[in-house]
DNA sequence: AGCACGCCGACT
DNA sequence: GTCGGCGTGCTC
């Protein structure tokens, strides 16, 4: 019998398999084992077991040993390795890294074992063996006695450690070892509290349940009980005796959320994020592996979770940019989890009150299907958003930060004693060019983006077509100079609020504030203990906290993700939009939302101050299909990098070339271009990039794959990325 | 990825 | 003469 094992080396030389014979070894597909690889011991995985081999059959080696008691590669996750390899073109490891917690590679984490003591059985009387002067030793027979078994560290530290110690060298307590799990939160205890679905809710919940191997879109506006129905569709599911996998991006992923999920179904869930400590995730991943716990939640990397019979999938706030990978192991989480919906034959839910202009296209499509829920819960209104036009600003000589407006609500915010949150909208470092009068803003003829100012060569740059152009030296609109570039910090946003407000505490959170790990959770509970008034920040404060004393949001810079140099800039800034807005007013006092733009009759913020999903949604729609742009279109690139600028060249013309021929007499393709790359120089690394774009009915990226690989060498590196967020 | 093998320059 | 530089090639 020989194995098929893939060694734990991620590298394209060693990205194939190897095999070993099994000898007496009880092996299954999915075991890890430990193999003697050249010189030395690596770690592998088992994906195969056949009684044929290719391999000189001499030169094949025994597997050393197999390492842990249980096959730690489920057979869905295997195939599921597979499929992305495939899809995604990555190395059959690094796949399977996905699948397993890292800590547990190389046996850094081991499983924790404590000591328990307890009294020893074959003593008849014990009191006889102490003499009565021994308080302390009575003292931790007593205790013993009375809690049956106790951990050794329990034990020293309630009672005298001596006394302890001279017991179990008499035999009169007996320690053992015992595998003890490091779970967070386990003493919250399950709390079935049942609440009642409004009808909206049921209806949504009864068109889950009822359904089969089927996608749904559950658009619900804020605050419309979207937790309520994915708690109650995973109870559901629960009672079925199958599993669930419930997503949330990072970013919310809070104490609060945990610990009302962990309420719920108690030692059901396991927690699977960032904050855990490396032996917290691994015990984690071990109780969904044995099927101790049934429920799994975390951020994307928790679609991976090793459970078997999955009964739903939901993905929260489906829009949220974390949900695709864009390094290392690129992957989308919803074709993840479209494959393991399709393998277990159960739903999905994906949820948001903004969705991506992808998924409620394929909702319109029939792809999805679309359940909405159109109230809130408490029927309380969406705050009141005024949209302030900057321009008037500039021209009545204001040009400052704030608006006229925004520094009076300020004051009457402040006054009142209630909280404000500024908002500075900032995505990325690449800056647009805009004028301030009129507030007109470059854009690519061809493309409709917003071009990028490069600073090097003093021009303007399309990141989509490559098409350059002129520094504007004056606005070709209106004529005037007041050209702007470049943006607003929040250190500049948080001085000005102090000089206006020196007896207040301001509160500033971005980047370079929350360098720290847990610096992103005090200054957000020193904000929630009212110690400051006013916080400033950027897109990490738009989601998570309810803040009920804020009655007052200002969003500063709105235009800044309006004008990005991506074709999702207005989608993401609509999303942006109602997510801030909806801190204001939370509670019972209601929240006021004050909107400065230069491009003030944008669609972005007629829609987003009505809350009209669906007529952004078709405005946003059609443009995106005459621009084509996804989901009409899905745009390729392959990035070629290397150091020899004539080796970079030849190979993006021998990419090109291929690709050209591929494409050739296809109308599938609408765009095909060769060129530098928008930053052509990275770490003394030139980059070139043929870019595309194409028809969704095309589905052959592997042909790309195929010439990306043709023309990789150990001096030149190519990449092949599928809808790239970043096109610098 | 690592580690051995191997073939040329500077040193005790 | 030998130590060691890192280029090349292989790992069932």
């Amino acid at each position: 019998m020989y194995a098929k094992v893939i060694v734990d080396i991620s590298n394209d030389e060693l990205d194939r398999i190897f095999d070993y014979s099994v000898g007496e070894l009880s092996l299954e597909p999915g075991c890890r084992v430990m193999v003697p690889f050249g010189v030395r011991q690596i770690e592998g995985y088992v994906i195969d077991l056949t009684d044929h081999t290719d391999f000189a059959p001499e030169k094949i080696k025994p597997i050393a040993r197999r390492m842990d008691a249980y096959p730690v590669i489920t057979a869905e996750m295997l195939s599921l390795m597979r499929y992305m390899c495939d899809r995604y073109h990555l190395r059959v490891i690094d796949a399977l890294r996905l699948f397993i917690p890292t800590q547990m590679r190389n046996g850094k984490v081991k499983e924790l074992s404590k000591k328990l003591v307890s009294l020893n059985g074959d003593i008849q009387d014990v009191d006889e063996l102490i003499r009565p002067s021994a308080s302390g030793q009575k003292a931790a027979i007593d205790y013993v006695r009375q809690k049956g078994e106790v951990s050794l560290t329990e034990i020293n530290s309630t009672c005298s450690a001596a006394s302890v110690r001279n017991l179990i060298a008499r035999n009169i307590l007996v320690v053992r070892d015992a595998v003890v799990m490091r779970s967070p939160y386990v003493n919250l205890s399950a709390d079935n509290k049942s609440v009642t679905l409004t009808e909206d809710q049921q209806a949504v919940v009864n068109a889950v349940l009822s359904a089969e191997n089927k996608t749904f879109l559950l658009h619900g506006v804020t605050g419309s009980g979207k937790t309520e129905v994915y708690m109650h569709c995973i109870a559901k599911v629960l009672s079925q005796g199958k599993s669930a996998i419930m997503l949330v991006p990072e970013i919310s992923l809070t104490p609060q959320v945990l610990s009302s999920f962990r309420a719920r179904f108690g030692a059901r869930v396991a927690l699977l994020h960032s904050g855990l400590s490396a032996g917290e995730r691994f015990d984690e991943w071990r109780r969904l592996i044995t099927g101790e716990a049934v429920v799994a939640i975390g951020a994307r990397s928790a679609v991976f979770a090793p459970l078997k019979n999955v009964g739903i999938i939901i993905i929260d706030e489906e829009h949220d940019g974390s949900y695709t990978s864009e390094s290392k192991p690129r992957y989308v989480t919803s074709e993840i989890a479209e494959f393991r919906k399709n393998y277990n034959g159960c739903n999905i839910i994906l949820g948001s009150a903004t969705p991506s202009i992808e998924s409620y296209y394929k909702a319109k499509k029939g792809e999805y299907t679309l359940l909405e829920l159109k109230n809130r819960v408490n029927k309380r209104p969406l705050p009141d958003i005024s949209i302030i036009n900057m321009c008037d600003e500039v021209l009545k000589g204001n040009n400052g930060v704030f608006s006229a407006k925004l520094e009076d609500e300020l004051y009457k915010c402040i006054e009142s004693g209630n909280q404000a949150i500024i908002f500075i909208n900032r995505r990325g470092y690449s800056s647009y060019v805009m004028c301030k009068s009129c507030g007109y803003v470059a854009k690519c003829e061809q493309c409709d983006v917003s071009l990028v100012y490069h600073k090097e060569e003093n021009a303007l740059k399309c990141h989509y077509c490559g098409n350059r152009y002129k520094m504007l030296t004056a606005c070709p609109k209106c004529g005037s100079e007041h050209i702007k570039r470049g943006f607003l910090g929040t250190e500049q946003v948080a001085e000005k609020l102090k000089q206006m407000f020196p007896n207040e505490n301001v509160l500033r959170m971005d980047n370079d504030t929350t360098q720290n790990k847990n610096s992103h959770l005090s200054i957000l509970s020193e904000f929630a203990s009212k110690r400051a008034k006013i916080l400033v920040g950027t897109q990490m404060i738009a989601k998570g906290h309810d803040f009920p004393d804020v009655t007052l949001v200002g969003i500063v810079d709105a235009d800044m993700s309006l004008h990005f140099n991506d074709y999702r800039s207005v989608e993401r800034t609509y999303q942006l939009i109602t997510q801030v807005s909806g801190r204001a007013g939370r509670d019972k006092k209601p929240g006021k939302v004050v909107l400065q733009t230069y491009s003030p009759h944008h669609y972005a913020y007629r829609f987003a101050t009505t809350g009209d999903y669906k007529l952004f949604y078709n405005k946003e729609c059609n443009l995106r299909e005459v621009t084509m742009f996804p989901p009409f279109t899905k745009i390729v690139r392959t990035l070629i990098v290397g150091e020899n600028e004539t080796q970079v060249r030849d190979a993006v013309a021998g990419v090109y070339e291929k690709i050209k021929a591929l494409a050739s007499g296809d109308n599938r393709f609408v765009f095909l271009s060769c060129m530098w790359a928008p930053m052509k120089l990275i770490k003394n690394q030139k980059r070139a990039q043929v870019l595309m774009r194409i028809l969704p009915e095309f589905d052959d990226v592997s042909k790309i794959y195929k010439i990306a690989d043709e023309y990789k060498t150990n001096k030149v590196n190519v990449v092949v990325e599928i809808n790239p967020n970043d096109l610098s």
